[in-house]
DNA sequence: GCCACTTCTTAAGATACCTTAAGGAATAAA
DNA sequence: TTTATTCCTTAAGGTATCTTAAGAAGTGGC
């Protein structure tokens, strides 16, 4: 039998936290089940960001465009995943990044005002999105090293061993975004690893 | 009348939280205050890191050695931030960060049992720290901008702009070192800048 | 007041990565 | 099947930044 959509979210929280079959309906309740197509935007830049999103099927993109026009990429999303654009959601300021479905995508979403009312109504949940958030540190502090510390051929090495299944969803030149090296020297450095 | 130290930290929670003075002294008797001289380390990469720091005086930065011995300052901090080695300190592996006073600094520091004792018994400083690493991470995300989207010479007059009296705290090298450039290169830059 | 150490500068040659421009291959649309 | 789009590669010339090596200037210890 396959897990339902609310199965994965229970599962997820069940990682960090133990709630009661009572907390988690209220807190299940609050959340809204959306779907985009390949292409669909989740979030524009300019947009007030009010959603928090839990990917239950699907990948996406974050993203902006710099004064230059360019894109980079700033992080991917998969099943799973919890993702939102944090500084406009926690300031309510005009959002600087644009979420963007690559695959057909589901997701559970959240806005501001439900996610700080159940912050009261369980108070687990500032544990759980405590643990998230220091996480998400760690994550960070680890990507400052690897951009910091490998030159590009090492990334994209790095990420093809690691993450092996991510490479092959993701269209190369969006991969050279995220390595913040151009599509066409991304190319060269392949060539040379085989 | 100078603040004391307890006054000190007292202010840096009322920024986000409000507590009981009973909660808050409840609290404060898990903190150990240290001292520390110039050139002292709070922390040696290899150790486990056991405590969570609060700066009440002076500077420290962070740093870690790369595989050819060269030295990556990844965080400085003052009077008034919190500082440790967030990967050691919450997965008890040990720690890849040294921490280092540049001036005498004060701290209050506190261990990981008591500060997850204290999580439970005061369950609002999880909403401190949850907004803490909120705040984290959306430094951290701004800093990844910082290096990716701005060439050396703008990183540097970017960090003068912002932080002039840190600037002036810490010596260029170090300086270089934090903006992943080479005191040589920097000081080229600053050539140009006059 | 001298010595040692720390910090900053200059300059030449090397390298990683980018820009531009073009064409080829693969996939989707018609 | 033809056409359009999306995606990947090649190559030439340019720029930002590093490496190495050396010396100058400032600062604290004795």
């Amino acid at each position: 039998m396959q897990a339902s959509i609310k199965d994965i979210l229970r599962t997820n929280l069940e990682r960090k936290i133990q709630l009661t079959a009572g907390e988690f309906d209220l807190f299940y309740t609050k959340f809204t089940p959306l779907s985009y197509r390949k292409k669909e935007h989740l979030l524009h830049t300019g947009e007030i960001c009010d959603a928090y999103f839990f990917i239950t099927e699907g990948l996406v993109k974050s993203y902006y465009h710099d004064e230059k026009g360019k894109e980079h990429i700033t992080a991917f999303a998969i099943e799973n995943w919890w993702v939102t654009d944090l500084e406009g959601f926690f300031t309510k300021r005009p959002s600087k990044l644009n979420i963007q479905a690559l695959e057909e995508t589901r997701v559970l979403a959240i806005q501001y005002k439900e996610l700080h009312q159940v912050f009261e109504d369980i108070p687990s949940l500032n544990v759980f999105f405590r643990i998230q958030m220091q996480n998400m540190v760690m994550a960070l502090q680890r990507r400052h090293h690897f951009y910091m510390k490998l030159d590009g051929k090492e990334r994209y090495d790095f990420l093809v061993k690691t993450l092996p299944d991510f490479v092959q969803r993701v269209p190369q030149y969006m991969l050279a975004s995220y390595l913040e090296l151009t599509p066409e020297y991304l190319s060269e450095l392949r060539k040379k690893t085989k």
